[in-house]
DNA sequence: ATCGCTGCAAATCTTTTGCAGTAAG
DNA sequence: CTTACTGCAAAAGATTTGCAGCGAT
């Protein structure tokens, strides 16, 4: 996998984004960038990326996935009224985190988890 | 909503399976028994009834959505080498479930929350 | 010169929708 | 009779693919 320059453009654009963009998002949000950017590399890159461990993909929300530029550990809350898609930080969660560190040492056959909260954000509450 | 006869037989049928199927494979199942139902009715009613609470679809997975008969509380993993889409009893998933009814006590915006593991299943490993 | 990356357009796959007909009270 | 449900076909939406050209060693 080469690094190359539009790759890193994406990079960068991502780390940028805290919207946690969905594919055909993440594409507009760059063609303002860089015009003649096609949705297909988009697509590609952005999976060959988080198949590098380079961006995070999010395989949960729905239908279409989402992508963040933030590769740390951390929680998504998908808001039911509003439908953003937000970082959060849930009373709890060092417990939680504690909790699946443990599952995850636990079973060796596990590789990784996704979860994502449902419900209200905190401009909708 | 009404619990029609076409209703019923999905529910019944979902309930028999183990597979967590999407829904144009679920589609194909019910087309065994009924050959005249719609994959527009198959859509229509899975999000109708897991809207209902009577299955659970499990908005986690990738791309489509999968549909769960069994709407008690457990989790699931997706095999990074069969694809397969399984019932999970991790250990240590008891700690686990405390630490998210804890989560989910301490936060009340939050409704509910979709897990899902990756890794290799029992067949696989 | 080579080999992977990219843009473009077409193809494919998945899901939703409009509408006319049907079913059940 | 009324109202919600259903099948059909078309539309819409999302993602992938083939291929020729480009770019960086």
């Amino acid at each position: 996998m080469v690094l190359t320059t539009q790759r890193k453009a994406i990079i960068e654009e991502l780390k940028k984004l805290k919207t946690h963009p969905t594919a055909d998002q993440f594409y507009e949000v760059m063609r303002r960038k860089t015009p003649k950017i096609s949705i297909a590399s988009v697509y590609r890159n952005l999976e060959v990326l988080s198949s590098a461990g380079m961006i995070a993909k999010l395989e949960v929300s729905g239908t279409q996935n989402r992508f963040d530029g933030d590769i740390s550990m951390h929680y998504h809350l998908k808001c039911s009224k509003c439908g953003g898609f937000v970082d959060f930080s849930p009373k709890g969660s060092k417990t939680l985190s504690k909790s699946l560190d443990k599952v995850k040492e636990l079973n060796m056959n596990i590789d990784n988890f996704n979860i994502v909260f449902n419900g209200l954000c905190d401009k909708c509450k």
